[in-house]
DNA sequence: GTAATTTGACAATCGTGGTTGTCAATTTAA
DNA sequence: TTAAATTGACAACCACGATTGTCAAATTAC
């Protein structure tokens, strides 16, 4: 029985072709459809979307779609993936990055990042908010565990501030409902200076949403109603 | 020629039907479908909705459906424009018997009417913001007029706070951008306030977006940067 | 060189849902 | 009462796209 494993093994691995191993091989058509769903999903939406112009923009056939996939909404949801994933090492990379003491410096570099990201690719930014909650309840909840996860990061960003206020802060406070609509707002004025066609320069934006940012800040600090 | 007239005329009009006109039975199930739109579009999306599941739960068949609309699409527009139609009305009669000169008061009676709408129906509200985003290029441009048309009452209702500050503004300002930016603001709480089941008052929701409103007045009266 | 593997193109099958058509039962007008 | 209009239930047809299957050409291993 032994005299069959060498064999099975060789199967199991596959073969090189043009050079390329198996792994490589697969692993390459798998971004490939990664790349081809974000540009598609993104522009024509996920529900206009078809198998076959999904391979088509990837320059690959249905074979190798079911290959990495077993359907539209697995490659969605690798897309929608991918997209966190990459949003959120940068913007971690950054915060890391600059000095915690300084919440104003912290809070424009963050914004910076993410509207960078919004104008480089619009059709990530469109499967990020739009997109992802429409295909089905799964991805619908896990797109609020993500926002949730970004809700978190800003609440932790801001904890100082609102430590500050011992006293319990301003009644009926509530920090998570603050937070996501700080969130909400740097989306919308996205989605605003998007529809412009991005004109006005990253910075620009930036200081109209730090204003938003530092109004909000003022009033826990000062509020005593 | 003339003979046909009176029958012609009465063909036209039709026959009373359960005491019930023409018209009326005809605005009558307009009106049931449109309801069923709401519901259905509103909870399991547009793109999960069937012409025979939105006959059956207005109760009609499907003769009765392209009696009124061409397509599920025209349901969907019809149903959309009830929903900003509604809200507008509301909003905008509560903004006039307002005291136009307090600014404060007039945004919180806003947002008041506006949290009590979406918590009445949750559903109203995910086809405003989300699901018309979904269906296809015309409706997503009609969404932004209406977003637009809310921002500018937005930036009407502020206005005096903007020309209090004759020497130009904060330099990069964009009273347009920080709209949109409000605006999302309002419905990311909405949407975060409608996760946890809208168990929390009204009043309280209201008073957290007012602290975001009152902070960028703030900023607009004071920054000089 | 030869057999096995990999690839690419595309046909075949199948299910779903939109739209139209049929027919009997109910109600109205005269 | 009787013919016409209206309604309700549902079948029939059709288009589209997901998924699977087939076959020949290209490439590799031996």
């Amino acid at each position: 029985m032994n005299a069959k494993a060498p064999e099975q093994i060789a199967k199991a691995a596959g073969r090189r072709y043009r050079g390329v191993s198996n792994e490589t091989r697969k692993a390459e058509r798998r971004l490939k459809l990664i790349e081809a769903g974000i540009k598609m999903f993104g522009s024509t939406g996920y529900h206009a979307a078809t198998v076959k112009g999904l391979c088509q923009e990837a320059g690959l056939t249905e074979r190798y779609f079911y290959e990495s996939f077993s359907n539209a909404e697995a490659l969605f949801t690798a897309c929608y993936l991918h997209i966190t994933d990459t949003l959120r090492d940068k913007l971690q990379k950054v915060l890391l990055s600059t000095d915690a003491d300084n919440l104003e410096q912290a809070t424009r570099t963050g914004l910076t990042v993410f509207f960078s990201q919004f104008k480089e690719s619009p059709q990530a930014a469109r499967i990020l908010l739009v997109e992802v909650l429409t295909v089905n309840r799964h991805l619908e909840e896990l797109s609020l565990k993500t926002l949730y996860s970004f809700v978190e990061m800003l609440e932790t960003l801001a904890k100082p501030l609102i430590e500050q206020r011992k006293d319990g802060g301003v009644k009926g406070l509530d920090s998570t409902l603050l937070a996501s609509g700080l969130v909400g707002s740097v989306l919308y004025m996205a989605a605003r200076w998007s529809m412009d066609g991005c004109k006005k320069p990253v910075e620009d934006v930036v200081e109209n949403a730090m204003l938003i940012f530092r109004g909000v800040g003022e009033m826990l600090l000062q509020c005593d109603d």
